[in-house]
DNA sequence: TGTACATCAGTGAACGCGCGTTCACTGATGTAC
DNA sequence: TGTACATCAGTGAACGCGCGTTCACTGATGTAC
C-alpha cells in the first residue's frame, strides 16, 4: 500500500496526492472500455504524461490499481442504487421502488460497460479481490433485502409456502414445497441475521431470485447474449422487472 | 480461413490435418483456464512442440482459433444439455426436465468454467464472434423452450393473465397486467415464430425468465458472486430452479 | 524570519520477459501419368 | 509399377511491438529549529 506515505493528512500534499489518485483511476476507467481488464500502467502513464515507473509512488503494483477501480465501481454502483430507491417517494410502493433500483442497476451497466464486467464479468485471471470489496459489493443487494424488510415489516407480502409450491398443476415430480436442505438453511440463516432480521426464508429465497434474474438480464444484455434474440432491449428489461415482481407479490 | 486448403476430404492428410486441428483446440482450451481469454498462440505452439508459425498451417490467426474454441464450446454446451433431457423418459415431467437441464448447464459450466466464461462472461476485447455461432448458441435456449412447447401442447400449461399481475395484493404502482410495446412485441413473434409456433406470448417471457435466472445463478456461482453469501452452492441452485418452476407454473 | 534537513514526486535507463504475424526455406507426403 | 511433379507440414529467423517492476538519481516542496 502506498497511499499514504509519511504524508500528514490534510496538508497540501496530501491533497495533491488524493487528486493524482483520483485521476489515475480516472485514465485507467479510460482505458478499461477499450482494453478489458488486460489494464496497461504504461499505457496509463502514457496517457497522463508520465514515465511508468512514476505510477509506483501511487499504487504499489498493478493488482492494487486494479482493485481500487473495483472497489470504486461496487461504490459507484451502490451510491447510484441507493439515489434511485432513496427517490421513490411513497416508501410504501414496493414495486416502484424493486423496478427504480432495477433500472438503475442496468443504466449504470450501460453507462460503464467495461466497470460492469470487471465486476460482474469473468474473473480476472490470476487476480483475487481482496476482502475489502465485501462491503461494498454489497451495498446494491442491501437495498433490494431492504424493500422486501420493508414490506414483510408492513405487512404486504408474506409468502407462505402454499403460494409457492401450490399444487393447483398437475406435474409428476411435484411433491408440496420445496425442501430446504440444512447447509443452505444455514446459509440463509446467517444472511438474515446480518442483513434483515425477522425476514422469511421464503422472502429471501425469492428475492434472491429477482436478484439473480436481474443481473443475469443486465449481463446477458451487456454480453452479448442478447443479441438475435431481442432488440427492444429497455422494453423487455421493464417487462422482465415488472413480471418478477409480479411473482415475487409485490 | 486455412480449415482446407485443397485437401481431399476423406484422405489421409484430410484425416490427420482434422486431429491436428482437434488436439491444437484441446491445448488451447487447457491455456484458457489459467489465461482467460488472452490465448497465447506462442504459449500453444510451446505445449504442442512445434514453433509458433507453424499453427498458422491450421488457423489463420488467433482470432480464428479463439472462434473455433467459441463454437466447440456451445456445442459442448447444447449436447450435454441435450442429452440431459433426452434422458428424462418421461416426457410429461417438465419439472424434471427443467431441473435436468439446469443441473446440465451448471455441471457443464462447473466442468468447463474457463469455456463457460468465454461463453458467458465478460467480451473479449476487439473480438467480434461472426454469426457462425448463432445458431449453436441457441441448442441449450432452444431446449428449455420446447419443454415450455410441450407443456403447452399438452395442455399442462396455460398461463394467464390473470394469474401474472393478478390483483390479490395492493400495490400502489400496480395497474393490472404487464403491457407489452410493440417493439417488443415484434422481439416475442419473431422468436416464436422461429422457435415454437403457436407458444404464448406470456408463457415465452415466462420461460425466459427462467432462462435469464438460470443462466444468472450459474455465472454469479462461478464468477464469485456468491462468496461470502452462499456456501451450499448445489442445495441453492436446486432450490432457486425448484423455485422458478414453481413460478413458471410447472 | 531564515536556514538546514528530511521527505517527497518524478525521471530515465535497464532487466527480462512476453506477444502475433510474415517469410523464405527444407523435407516429406501424396498424386498423375 | 515407377517416376516427375505439386502440394503439403513444419522450421527458424526476424520484425516491431508490448509489458510490470526495480533502482539510483535529481530537483522541488515542506518541516523543524
Amino acid at each position: 500500500m502506498c497511499n499514504n506515505l509519511t504524508v500528514p493528512a490534510g496538508s497540501i500534499r496530501a491533497r495533491v496526492r488524493a487528486e493524482m489518485m483520483s485521476e489515475i483511476k480516472a485514465v485507467a476507467r479510460g482505458h478499461l472500455e477499450t482494453d478489458g481488464a488486460n489494464l496497461s500502467l504504461r499505457a496509463v502513464a502514457r496517457d497522463m504524461g508520465m514515465v511508468s515507473s512514476a505510477l509506483y509512488r501511487y499504487f504499489a503494483s498493478r493488482d492494487e490499481l486494479l482493485t481500487a477501480l473495483i472497489l470504486d465501481a461496487y461504490n459507484a454502483l451502490g451510491a447510484t442504487v441507493e439515489a434511485a430507491d432513496a427517490r421513490v417517494t411513497d416508501r410504501g410502493d414496493l414495486r416502484g421502488r424493486w423496478l427504480a433500483v432495477a433500472r438503475a442497476v442496468r443504466g449504470w451497466a450501460l453507462a460503464h460497460p467495461a466497470e460492469y464486467a470487471l465486476l460482474f464479468g469473468s474473473p480476472v485471471p490470476g487476480y483475487a479481490a481482496p476482502p475489502d470489496t465485501i462491503a461494498a459489493a454489497a451495498r446494491t443487494s442491501l437495498v433490494l433485502v431492504q424493500i422486501l424488510a420493508d414490506g414483510h415489516a408492513g405487512g404486504v407480502i408474506e409468502p407462505t409456502t402454499a403460494r409457492i409450491g401450490g399444487g393447483e398443476r398437475p406435474s409428476a415430480s411435484r411433491s408440496g414445497p420445496p425442501q430446504l436442505g440444512t447447509a443452505v438453511r444455514r446459509d440463509l440463516a446467517a444472511l438474515i441475521a446480518n442483513v434483515a432480521p425477522g425476514l422469511p426464508e421464503e422472502l429471501l429465497l425469492l428475492g434472491m431470485t429477482g436478484w439473480l434474474q436481474l443481473f443475469g438480464t443486465v449481463s446477458f444484455e451487456l454480453f452479448g447474449q442478447l443479441n438475435n434474440v431481442i432488440e427492444a432491449r429497455s422494453e423487455f428489461f421493464d417487462v422482465q422487472v415488472t413480471l418478477m415482481c409480479d411473482l415475487i407479490g409485490i
